[in-house]
DNA sequence: AAGCAATTTCAGTTTTTACAGAATGGACCG
DNA sequence: CGGTCCATTCTGTAAAAACTGAAATTGCTT
């Protein structure tokens, strides 16, 4: 008996797919992925094939995937061949690894380019004035945010949800002497 | 004479536009956005459609998605019947607007789903236990996030960007006794 | 080391999405 | 009102992405 006959497993799962194709990945991948999040047990390829009724290449592939992300793991069940797949559930953890890969793959390099294009251009006199600063200015954002996001990111789970439940009162902490720096 | 003929404004808009569709939106409307982003007056749509080489239409419409979010306006040209657009230039407002929005359009739907099969499922006696809790744990993870997100986002700008400079120091205010909770 | 089961890769097809050009709509001017 | 100038909407096409089924590979098992 299958997760899929219950009909609000079905639309969670159908849901979540249709999110994935708005957040970076395709709907199989997030369908596969909400599949083993809502299962008790580990799943072979084969049933996530049968119950989303996709190729089996194309389960192989998404099952790739989420393990790049960190957030699938293969393990072995006794007794049976064949690898089978867990998701990871703690939520928090899940965040943090979709996250850490996507500014891995996605924001580094951009920061890379940008900071190369800031730096040429600090040079190049010809530069039209407001392209140098303008470019020099996404460069120092989106770098303050990498650092930002690389320091939370290492704070002990506990914290980070302490800090998250505190929501706005963390502005306590701050003195409501604003800076001049300008962003 | 065009930003475009600038090699490193070109290098800047096609990387964005590359971003653009990797986080929700095509080449277009990004490389659009880029490029009013750096142009230091307004631009009408022809223009854009010059330097981009695009259709007219696609440049419209890019245009009214980007009014959308909130990240660029019609603006009024003396002596020009018409239309003319700029970008927001302030970094932190461009994001602050753009996932606002998003959270607006995908996210908060998502919560009011997941609020729906969770008690569904809670009153369900027939459901599997481990979908009742792991749908129950995904509704109240992304409710948390958002309603952090909500309160935030109404602080102050100067007190964002300090905390955003205090980084992980900001752990120091939260007592090290982690709590209990888990999620 | 041959045979079998399971998985992955690859090439071709289907589906989806983005786009151009044509057609339509609306404001302003004479 | 009739014409011109812009902007938008619509429709068919082109490009990109996702997906399938077949072939190839891996690796276990005897």
């Amino acid at each position: 008996m299958s997760l899929l006959d219950h009909p609000d497993a079905r639309a969670f799962i159908l849901h979540w797919g249709e999110m994935g194709t708005h957040w970076g990945t395709n709907r199989s991948v997030a369908q596969i992925h909400a599949l083993l999040y809502l299962s008790d047990r580990p799943l072979p390829a084969d049933d996530i094939v049968d119950q989303l009724r996709l190729a089996r290449s194309n389960v192989s592939t998404g099952l790739k995937e989420l393990q790049g992300y960190g957030i699938v793991r293969r393990v072995h069940v006794e007794g049976d061949r064949r690898d089978h797949f867990i998701a990871e559930t703690d939520l928090w953890e899940m965040l943090m690894r979709i996250s850490a890969e996507r500014k891995r793959r996605e924001i580094d390099p951009t920061i890379a380019l940008l900071g190369e294009l800031a730096g040429r251009l600090a040079r190049d006199d010809s530069a039209p004035p407001q392209l140098r600063e303008r470019v020099g200015r996404m460069h120092e954002f989106i770098s303050t945010l990498a650092a930002w996001y690389d320091q939370v990111r290492g704070l002990p789970k506990p914290t980070l949800i302490t800090l998250m439940k505190l929501g706005g009162k963390v502005a306590r902490f701050v003195s409501p002497r604003p800076d001049k720096h300008r962003n």
